[in-house]
DNA sequence: CTTGACCTTCCAATAGTGGGAAGCTTTACC
DNA sequence: GGTAAAGCTTCCCACTATTGGAAGGTCAAG
């Protein structure tokens, strides 16, 4: 098999099976004397497998945990959930971030008219002194009261 | 104000201010005779307003649209309106993909014991040749049925 | 033998941000 | 006035993950 039909059979494509055999997430694949890549039906399920967990959001360091704790056939399946329900924490709170966002979104554009006349609430909102930033970053060392 | 001031007023870090005038977010800003930039009140709040968007999820390219449309004092709040109605769209649709990957691990981190044993259903299944993918890309002229 | 799909490597670009180096300016303090 | 330190300047690099393209070699089919 070469790249192609591996890529076609995994569903990542050749450019990133390169990429993953280059950052060390694969090995190496063999190659023909002409320097072409080859694939064996292991390596392709090996595609499969980081194709799956790059869908469900894991990154490429990730499923480089995910892999090798796939291929020690004695690893404590513990390992293998905790990994898993970290990311799940992560992608969690991610949607919550997204949901703010949403939620504010969705209730600036209810108080906007949304017809000919210019004056809008989302701008004046957008525009305005509000907090909702994030929690206030450390700050370094203190200006100069300079102005 | 110097940089480092209006950075601090407006929550935007200065990599980010220069960042921004060197893509045409902003307009350059003036400079005192050593070369230091300098920004007025006006420009300030523009940057809290670019903060406020980005914390809203906007990306820069419609940052760029929000900011003319507040710039732009006859426009008509429809057009806002859709702006911020179609990135919630966008949000949403994130949320939808987030949630279904963090159901999938839920799902397969129930069924693992999670405990000293090695088999566990979480790597069974990323192994497995499911077609949770994403919808089959247009496929390139195909392939030379060479095996 | 030509054609065209395929492979190879290498380089660039994306978005947004952080980090740092080299060097000048400003300010604080003694 | 001199010095130290904090700011500023530009420039370049790194990151994630992925795509795109150019230049050139290879393979199968007609």
């Amino acid at each position: 098999m070469n790249i192609g039909e591996a890529s076609a059979a995994s569903g990542v494509s050749a450019k990133m099976i390169r990429y993953y055999e280059q950052i060390g997430l694969i090995r190496a694949a063999a190659r023909t004397e002409s320097g072409y890549r080859v694939y064996s039906p292991s390596e392709v399920e090996t595609l499969r497998f980081i194709r799956r967990a790059r869908d469900l959001g894991f990154s490429v360091e990730e499923m480089g945990t995910l892999l090798a704790l796939w291929q020690d056939k004695g690893r404590e399946s513990a390992d293998v959930k905790r990994v898993a329900l970290q990311h799940v924490v992560k992608i969690e709170k991610r949607i919550q971030e997204l949901e703010g966002m949403a939620r504010t979104l969705r209730h600036l554009a209810g108080h906007c008219h949304g017809d000919e006349r210019p004056d809008c609430p989302i701008l004046d909102d957008l525009a305005t002194i509000s907090e909702t930033a994030k929690a206030a970053p450390a700050r370094k060392p203190a200006l100069r009261g300079r102005h």
